[in-house]
DNA sequence: AGCACGCCGACT
DNA sequence: GTCGGCGTGCTC
């Protein structure tokens, strides 16, 4: 299926046998864009390299990362000698875990991207760098009065050298500052003034301890006190211990001791790698609950598959999915094989990782990238040892080089995170989970209390492939946990709260509840779809709306707490300005803000409710680490009675107190133009009203909104799900929108609309001409905000009800060759969002 | 992508 | 002549 890369694969596979054959030359994949293709590369004899290793090389005038693909005994035809250059180093040995390179492979062809850029979000970052060319001042060679001596670029580039720190810059820091700054830099290098050398990349480089290890104690030498009490410890503490630690336990000032063991044959001293691992929280072991009937039933059946499945487990919120994870895992690691928890957002889940710790305490790790890259590098180098572990992590950590794989969880499986087209490759964690438990075969769990009519089609529908038509399962669990009902749902009709001369933004039922809360000593969350203050700021007299200049988008106001400074902002390209007291058109006084933001609500809710404390929870709170962490933990522990957050408060928060949903408006959610939009709105809402109620005590969700008649509305209040999700699959059946039909998406973006424009007309017309007819040609028309950041957006979207056929995709891969280097030209496949 | 190289027009 | 701009092609 795959030809160009099965002979690669197999060779890169690490049980090949290398034997002693003497390779001398490495045919290397190298990081480097426009560089595809393989090249060949020298090993020196201090080196030995294998293939799948990664390997820094030089390259034209750079040190890049590599990765060996295979040995050569002799070098190919038509390359002189001379023109091979040796490897530098090895980065990391061995790291591929069988049918890894397939999975990989399949990555880049499926969603046409080199293989390189898949290898490299595969590793962790750094482990590929590049080595950066930088230009160092030589203080001492420089007469006085030097610019008198050299042209004028030279005496720029000089000058901006002798006004930094160190005399020391990279080149394309200069390059940026001072235009033509190579023939000014050649000019001082000439001179002697100045020198430029190269920073090899910062290697992520392994840690090592030293590690002692008992030998023996019945050796014919004599030994002193002092070694029979670090013997005795030894023995105590399993036969190893760290030579740290050691040395603390016996209040040992040096090594010395140990030393004399070692030399009289008593113990061992070794190096080993040593993993900076975050062990911070050491929480209580958890121990398994007695599932309900309907958990029990879910868990037999996953605990009975065998070999590659699909399950969707479908959960109402609240229904104890978690605890069936843990139970499934559980036997997976007994078989001394690992698992892997796909999350769509780590920070917002520490109360899973945490309930994960607690059951399976250090065998669990966690993979994302808030970690530091030290961190990361060490999981990964953890994940190689093949120790029977779960990984829990988001999107990139389903590349988890874990050799023994039993299982993948992918837990809220709905969530649109886990498909991003920024950067290559734009891949559906969904969709590679499932690729690489086909390859290792072993079952896929997907789990949601709203899933994504892709996992409901494909595991409740019929499947035309007879074999996924036996592997496929669908699990419910309808109720929640102790037979807590589901929150009731209200909605109301804001329009008649105006009527009824409410101005407020609480309608009364909202403020009744909000009212009641301290009261009961009951928390409440009240959800808003968007942050910041307002959306819009606009004038009364003209009606001019406060724009962004690098965007199609108006300004939202921003104004954080009572005596701050008042500030607009883009929530596309991050632009802020200060607020002006006047409008900039006319002059008048008089600007009005419209729409409601997260800060908005939180100083109505201090105007109305000066008793309640109240805590925010969105992207503007939570940006610094752990963050996410402090904020619900303070909420758990009563700091505030109230939490008021964005999207990032549908996502797996448990809260035992919280009775008390409000959704400010659901307006927001409803009116997108994107065809996934009542889907996203109606899993959005379903999963906001789900964290009431989920203590003791019932919960009550209110919904305000100004459209109680919408579809999705009604589908929230019923909790219907199937009802709405037949509706919905109905009509993206007629349209032949996914799960039915397949989508790619081309986009084109640049600084110059004109250019843009051409460049998308062009490969409309070649589409026109090299698609079949059968693949539906949707533009090309503008990107929703058609201009981000000063950079114009156009697009074409492919519509095939038939899958995309491999030969078609490349062909779509030459479409690049119309766009001017100005133009930049990016295919999505499975585009989740279009805008 | 960088970066060199080479060609061409403008200016001291 | 020299400087600066820009297009083309290569990296084992």
């Amino acid at each position: 299926m795959y030809p160009q890369s099965s002979s690669t694969l197999t060779l890169a596979e690490p049980q090949t046998e290398y034997g002693s054959k003497n390779y001398q030359w490495v045919e290397v994949l190298v990081d480097c864009p426009y560089a595809e293709g393989l090249y060949t590369y020298g090993i020196g004899d201090d080196l030995n390299v294998k293939a799948g290793d990664i390997l820094s090389v030089p390259f034209g005038n750079s040190v890049v990362g590599a990765i060996a693909l295979r040995l050569l005994l002799k070098p190919p035809e038509g390359l002189e000698i001379e023109q091979i250059k040796k490897v530098e180093d090895v980065i990391t040995s061995g790291f591929f875990p069988p049918r890894y390179w397939e999975l990989l492979t399949r990555v880049s062809e499926y969603y046409l991207t080199d293989l390189i850029y898949v290898i490299k979000c595969a590793l962790p970052p750094k482990l590929l760098g590049k080595s950066q060319k930088r230009v160092r001042l030589l203080f001492d060679n420089i007469p006085p009065g030097a610019e008198n001596f050299c042209p004028r670029t030279a005496w720029r580039v000089l000058e901006l050298l002798q006004n930094s720190k160190n005399g020391d810059y990279t080149f394309s820091y200069i390059n940026q500052k001072v235009k033509g700054a190579r023939r000014g830099i050649n000019d001082l290098v000439k001179r002697n003034w100045v020198q430029t050398y190269l920073q090899p990349p910062a290697k992520a480089k392994p840690k090592y301890q030293k590690v002692v290890t008992f030998i023996s104690d019945n050796s014919s030498v004599t030994i002193t006190q002092k070694q029979r009490d670090v013997l005795a410890t030894l023995k105590i503490n399993g036969g190893e211990l760290s030579q740290q630690d050691l040395m603390q336990k016996c209040e040992l000032n040096s090594n010395s001791v140990i030393n004399s063991l070692a030399k009289k044959g008593c113990v061992v001293i070794q190096e080993r790698e040593s993993l900076r691992l975050l062990q911070n929280s050491n929480p209580e072991k958890d121990l398994p609950k007695v599932l309900t009937q309907e958990q029990q039933c879910a868990l037999e059946k996953i605990n009975g598959l065998q070999g590659y499945n699909v399950a969707l487990l479908h959960g109402v919120t609240g229904s104890g999915k978690t605890e069936v994870y843990l139970r499934a895992i559980a036997p997976i690691l007994e078989q001394k094989k690992s698992a892997l928890v796909l999350v769509p957002e780590i920070g917002l889940t520490p109360q899973l990782t945490d309930r994960f710790r607690a059951r399976f305490g250090q065998q669990v790790c966690v993979y994302h990238s808030a970690l530091s890259d030290g961190e990361r590098y060490d999981t990964w180098r953890q994940m190689l040892t093949g120790e029977p572990q779960v990984v829990i992590g988001t999107r990139s950590a389903v590349f988890a080089p874990l050799p023994n794989l039993g299982m993948i969880i992918l837990d809220e499986e709905h969530d649109t995170s886990f498909k991003q087209s920024q950067p290559v490759p734009p891949y559906h964690a969904k969709t590679v989970a499932q690729w690489r438990s086909e390859l290792v075969n072993c079952p896929l769990i997907l789990g949601s209390a709203t899933p994504s009519l892709e996992s409901w089609q494909l595991t409740t529908g019929g499947q035309k492939n007879p074999e996924l038509e036996q592997k496929k399962h669908y699990l419910s669990l309808p109720n929640r946990v102790y037979n807590r009902p589901l929150p009731p749902v209200e909605i109301v009709d804001m329009r008649h709260e105006l009527r009824k001369g409410n101005r407020s933004i609480f309608s009364h039922a909202l403020g009744n509840a909000l009212g009641n809360l301290k009261e009961e000593g009951k928390q409440a969350i009240l959800f808003i779809s968007r942050r910041g203050h307002s959306t819009f700021v606009s004038c009364r007299s003209c009606g001019y709306v406060m724009e962004c200049p690098h965007c199609d988008v108006s300004l939202s106001y921003h104004y954080p707490k009572e005596g701050a400074t008042q500030l607009l902002r883009c929530h596309y390209c991050n632009h802020t300005q200060i607020h002006p007291k006047h409008c900039p058109e006319c002059g008048s006084p008089y600007l009005k803000f419209f729409g409601t933001g997260t800060q908005r609500v939180l100083l109505e809710l201090q105007k109305a409710f000066p008793e309640l404390k109240v805590l925010r929870f969105d992207s503007d709170t939570t940006s610094t680490k752990n963050a996410h962490r402090r904020i619900l933990e303070d909420f758990e522990a009563g700091k505030a009675d109230v939490l008021i957050g964005t999207q990032m408060l549908t996502k797996g928060i448990d809260l035992a107190q919280v009775t008390l949903v409000g959704v400010v408006s659901a307006d927001g959610l409803l009116f997108h133009s994107d065809y996934r939009a009542s889907e996203r709105a109606f899993q959005t809402l379903t999963q906001v009203a789900g964290r009431a109620g989920r203590g003791n005590d019932p919960g009550q969700v209110i919904i305000q909104t100004y459209s109680p008649e919408h579809p999705v509305i009604g589908a929230v209040q019923t909790h219907n799900y199937s009802a709405f999700i037949a509706t919905e699959l109905e009509q993206r059946e007629m349209l032949d929108y996914p799960p039915y039909g397949s989508l790619i998406l081309l986009k084109c973006t640049g600084a110059d609309g004109n250019k843009v424009r051409e460049a998308i007309e062009a490969i409309a017309d070649v589409c026109e001409q090299i698609l079949p007819d059968d693949v539906e040609i949707l533009g090309p028309a503008p990107a929703n905000v058609m201009r981000v950041a000063r950079r114009y957006r156009w697009q074409i979207l492919l519509k095939s009800l038939e899958p995309f056929s491999d030969e078609l995709k490349q062909q779509l891969l030459t479409l690049k060759q119309y766009c001017p280097s100005t133009v930049s030209f990016n295919i999505d496949v499975d585009p989740i969002r279009i805008e």
